[in-house]
DNA sequence: ATCCAGGCTCCTG
DNA sequence: CAGGAGCATGGA
């Protein structure tokens, strides 16, 4: 297996807006960007290096040993996913095209991608994390988690983490977490969720095969799991581009500037708006979160 | 100081 | 069954 792979990006994909979003935080545990490459490190161990080029082209290459064909096929699928490289956006660009919302930021963000957390316990995670705090903090609880239970990896200076399994956090107690301020129910939802997984009692494949509403009830009948939750990891790990975490705060901050208004949207308002979104209300929603970068 | 952050559960009346 | 407290902490 040669150690670089080549990838073919679709026509309306935009490397430079898609690294954007991933350096939106200077805390980010478990990818590294760096010098417009995106550093990941992979079960096997090893660290791939990922660079988007002009020309439809994006190369996936191994700094640290030549890939398996495994590896090879894994690190394939994780980034495709990741990116969102197989979605067709011409109906989402349709229906932006005509939203007086929407049009501005495909404009602006054009070729920017849904991007996604492909592993279903690292959505999870990162959810239950997020909630109710703000973002800084959130990652902040993010990085303790990852370096202090992940795998890691050198790269050249810098240590690299992976996200830990199910299995290490479902071997945790709740006091484990408590001075890594962690809140009492965030780390009983956490330690709950990595059983559900590790016991093969909740999967992606599975939640995969099923239909957008059978799968969302199926998550928010798991305790810490509410329907924002649910919403944000049906969108950025199960594929559903109509997701709608519709209680977001950062959604309402969005609007609330982009529409130049002095106060945030009430729910009806958003539901409202949304109606011209329908079939794409999870891009939609990745699109206005991003615009939350600019300024 | 008070309120709010990419919410949710649980308790109260 | 609607409404509200509590959660952990940092920043505005």
């Amino acid at each position: 297996m040669k150690a670089e792979i080549n990838l073919a990006t679709p026509t309306d994909f935009s490397w430079p807006e898609c690294y954007r979003f991933l350096s939106r935080s200077t805390q980010e545990s478990t990818h590294k960007c760096q010098e417009g490459s995106i550093y990941k490190l992979f079960t096997s161990g090893k660290v791939a290096k990922i660079t988007g080029h002009s020309q439809g082209r994006l190369t996936v290459e191994w700094t640290n040993g030549r890939p398996s064909t495994s590896e090879a096929l894994e690190a394939v699928k994780f980034v495709t996913e990741w990116f969102d490289l197989e979605r067709d956006l011409h109906p989402f660009y349709r229906i932006a095209h005509s939203d007086p919302l929407l049009n501005p930021l495909v404009q602006a963000y054009r070729g920017l991608r849904l991007i996604g957390v492909p592993d279903l316990f690292e959505a999870l995670s990162w959810a239950i994390i997020g909630q109710q705090i703000n973002l800084n903090f959130a990652f902040s609880l993010k990085k303790r988690l990852v370096e202090r239970f992940g795998q890691s990896a050198q790269e050249g200076p810098v240590h690299i983490y992976r996200f830990p399994s199910p299995r290490r956090i479902a071997s945790l107690t709740v006091e484990e977490l408590l001075p890594m301020q962690f809140s009492r129910r965030k780390a009983e939802y956490l330690i709950g969720i990595a059983r559900l997984i590790d016991q093969g009692r909740l999967s992606k494949e599975d939640m995969m095969r099923m239909e957008f509403a059978e799968a969302k009830q199926q998550l928010e009948s798991i305790r810490g799991i509410g329907s924002w939750t649910a919403n944000y990891v049906l969108m950025k790990s199960l594929g559903h581009t109509d997701a709608f975490p519709v209680k977001d705060v950062g959604l309402h901050n969005a609007v609330k500037k982009r529409l130049n208004w002095q106060r945030k949207p009430t729910l009806e308002e958003l539901n409202s708006l949304a109606k011209a979104w329908v079939g794409w209300r999870g891009y939609a929603t990745f699109f206005l979160w991003h615009s939350l970068l600019d300024h």
